[in-house]
RNA sequence: CGGGGUGUAGCUCAGCCCGGUUAGAGCGCUACGUUCGGGACGUAGAGGCCGGUGGUUCGAAUCCACUCACCCCGACCA
């Protein structure tokens, strides 16, 4: 069973591969970077999905939806965002195809764009291109939207999840009137996305705010949450960008305040991605394959019966039938396999590499001692139950483990974290991975030359924590308070 | 975009150096039987333009050229 799969002790980077293809969470397309989710993948992406809209829908947000397809023009209205983006633009050039003699189809050179169009990598641009005639008053604003999407890419190496040329995100583009209602709502999500992280995917994070080398392109600040790996390498799984009125400057989006003054409005814009589906796999999973917290299962309890013929297969189904009734009646969702097709023994394992989080087993010993087994996919503990009050058991079962794995992460993040003062212990220490807390001088410079010569980033300026000063561990200069080093996805 | 590698059955690969009937294995798949409380076993079967194009040759999976695709490692990035 295990050898289908590598160990992560042999090679993280492959066990992460095997793990997605195995557990059919998603696979590579035949176009380049791009991936097929598969519907245990995509399920669990819905879970997500779902969650993070009520969130949103619940701090006052709404859907909409923008064009896929951005005028190259518009990118060109804020610098830096260009600069930022420029080198990854997957550029739509011509309208139509022929048939050609030769070739079968190709594309109709008489077609070409009058302006060609970027598939949008981000939405900013088109957003507020459109912003523009959404905003005339104090009275329009906040405007408060979110959208679902497809961004593309164009990445030179891709890895399932983690990194593709296509992927599955929300965009929030919010507009306010002062600066302060901006920096307010950029907390409001950065919150959120880090109770989303802790409380949904039993995933710890640390809130804090990118150096400006890490900064998204056209913010002010940029706030992340980071999550530690099981590899000790981190992950960005958030951000939240207080854009300022970089945007409301370049699209020109004006507002009449109440003393009839015109002022730029000021932005957020947040995601978060399928990386986190990435940024799950990696924080829970074991050598037996997928972990998932039970909030974001798509089935959270898998019924198997064990029968030797189909007099036995029935009884069983009959003694199942008010056990799936009382599950579904408490909110679990639960599946009953009775497929004749498959063994238990095939079952067991399939469901556990797929990260079920509990299964119930059922068979003639059962039937006649009135038991069934109930394995934790967890700790991947069995223990035989009486059918009285099952559904109450295993609700609470199901609580246990969403935080149980939220207290292994917290563990293991804390036990792959630590502090160091100078550099040849931080060179040491990021060699082993995890976290490391060091004072940094502040300097775009000191921050290359540590990337430098230890392929270690500052994932983030912590908000909370030790905030004392002190001095840099590579240059001595002084320093506000320590930052958040590590190697990252 | 640089460096490396791989394309042969649904999957993982052997065969290629040293060209020679009908191209192999394991897994998976199909049928039947025995099984069924942790990925069972036996028997029988199905399944291939050997990535593509062009060359060399009496003869190419095998040699040569070109080409396409994908994977891994770097730089870039959610």
């Amino acid at each position: 069973m295990s050898d289908i799969l590598t160990k992560r002790a042999d090679d993280y980077a492959q066990w992460y591969n095997d793990l997605v293809l195995k557990a059919d969470l998603a696979e590579h397309s035949e176009v380049r970077g791009c991936m097929v989710i598969k519907p245990h993948g995509y399920a669990i992406w819905e879970k997500m999905r779902d969650a993070l809209d009520g969130m949103f829908k619940a701090t006052g947000h709404v859907n909409a939806y923008f064009p896929l397809f951005i005028p190259r023009s518009y990118f060109a209205r804020e610098a830096s965002h260009v600069e930022g983006f420029a080198k990854e633009c997957a550029v739509v050039t011509h309208y139509r195809l022929k048939s050609d003699p030769e070739k079968g189809i190709v594309v109709d050179p008489e077609a070409k764009l009058e302006e060609e169009l970027v598939v949008r990598p981000t939405s900013e641009t088109i957003i507020w291109n459109t912003y523009k005639g959404w905003i005339k008053s104090y009275r329009d604003l906040p405007l408060l939207v979110n959208q679902w999407a497809n961004v593309v890419r164009w990445e030179m190496r891709t890895r399932l999840f983690l990194r593709t040329a296509e992927f599955l995100w929300q965009e929030g583009h919010t507009a306010h009137a002062t600066k302060q209602d901006a920096e307010e709502e950029t907390m409001r999500m950065l919150d959120v996305y880090a109770r989303f992280a802790e409380e949904w995917l039993a995933m710890p994070v640390i809130k804090g705010v990118k150096t400006e080398s890490e900064r998204f392109a056209g913010a002010e600040d940029t706030y992340c949450i980071e999550a530690l790996m099981q590899d000790g390498k981190a992950l960005q799984a958030g951000t939240s960008h207080f854009l300022g009125q970089n945007f409301a400057k370049a699209f020109d989006v004006v507002f009449t305040n109440r003393e009839n003054r015109q002022e730029h409005v000021w932005a957020t814009s947040w995601g978060v991605s399928t990386r986190l589906m990435g940024a799950l796999i990696m924080t829970h999973s074991d050598d037996h394959g997928l972990v998932l917290p039970p909030k974001l299962a798509p089935v959270q309890v898998v019924v198997v019966p064990i029968s030797k013929t189909p007099e036995q297969l029935a009884a069983i189904t009959e003694r199942v039938q008010p056990i799936l009734r009382s599950l579904s009646e408490r909110g679990i969702t639960v599946k009953y396999d009775d497929d004749d097709t498959r063994k238990p023994g095939w079952k067991f394992a399939e469901y556990e590499f797929k990260g079920f989080p509990v299964r119930i087993a059922i068979g003639p010993r059962d039937l006649e001692n009135g038991t069934v087994e109930v394995a934790r996919r967890d700790t991947l503990e069995k223990e035989t139950l009486q059918v009285t009050d099952l559904a109450e058991k295993i609700e609470h079962l199901l609580q246990a483990i969403q935080s149980n794995l939220y207290e292994k992460a917290l563990q293991s993040r804390e036990e792959h974290t630590r502090a160091v003062d100078t550099y040849p212990e931080f060179k040491e220490a990021i060699e082993q991975g995890g976290l490391i807390y060091a004072h940094w001088d502040g300097t775009e410079a000191t921050e290359a030359r540590i990337k430098e010569e230890t392929k270690a980033t500052i994932r983030c300026i912590p908000l909370k924590g030790d905030t004392s000063p002190g001095k840099c561990m590579v240059t001595g200069a002084p320093s506000a308070q320590r930052v958040i080093f590590a190697r990252a996805y």
